[in-house]
DNA sequence: GCCAACGTTGGC
DNA sequence: GCCAACGTTGGC
C-alpha cells in the first residue's frame, strides 16, 4: 500500500466533482510534468490512497481522499487538437502522457489548510510544504498519511 | 492581480 | 551542452 498526494484546482476539478462522476470515478487526465507523469505511469498501484488537494483557491489544503482504481494509461485528452491539454509530440502509438483513475472514499472532516500543514514540525521534508513545489502528484509517506490524519 | 519558482524550449 | 527567454504553477 502506497500513499500519494494529489493537486487540483476546484475550479477546474474538485473532490466534489469526483464524488459526483459515475461510479465516484474519474481519469486524472492533463498531467504534462515528467516527475508526475513517471509516478503515475510506472508506480500508483490499484487500492493506493490518496490525499487530494485543493490548489489555487482560497483556503488551499487536504480535502479529502480517494484511491487508485486503474493503473497508468495514455492520456488521450494529449490527442485531441481541441483539447487544452493537447500536446502534438504525443503519439497514440508512443503516447508521452498518462493519467490513473481514482475513485472518491470520503472528504476529510474538514479541509486541513496548507499553512497548517507547512507549520507541522511532523511533515517537515514533504514535498507539498518544501519551497517553491509545483508537483502535482507526489509520494506521502505512511508517517506522514497517519499524522495527516490526526489533523482532521 | 502580482510575482517567485521552476520546467521547457530553442538558438548558438 | 549552455543558458536566456518564455510559459506555467500556485501562494499570497
Amino acid at each position: 500500500m502506497q500513499y500519494w498526494l494529489m493537486k487540483s484546482e476546484p475550479d477546474e476539478f474538485s473532490i466534489d466533482d469526483l464524488q459526483g462522476r459515475p461510479k465516484q470515478t474519474e481519469h486524472w487526465d492533463g498531467v504534462r510534468n515528467y516527475q508526475a507523469r513517471n509516478m503515475m505511469r510506472d508506480e500508483m498501484r490499484v487500492g493506493d490512497q490518496v490525499f487530494f488537494y485543493h490548489s489555487n483557491t482560497k483556503v488551499p489544503g487536504i480535502v479529502g481522499i480517494a484511491e487508485v482504481s486503474r493503473e497508468g494509461y495514455p492520456d488521450h485528452t494529449a490527442f485531441d487538437p481541441n483539447d487544452p491539454h493537447y500536446d502534438p509530440k504525443s503519439d497514440p502509438d508512443a503516447p508521452r502522457w498518462f493519467m490513473v483513475d481514482l475513485r472518491y472514499v470520503r472528504h476529510l472532516k474538514r479541509t486541513i489548510p496548507l499553512p497548517e500543514l507547512k507549520a507541522d514540525p511532523a511533515l517537515e521534508g514533504m514535498a507539498l510544504v518544501r519551497r517553491g513545489n509545483r508537483l502535482s502528484v507526489m509520494p506521502v509517506t505512511e508517517e506522514q498519511w497517519r499524522h495527516i490524519l490526526t489533523l482532521e
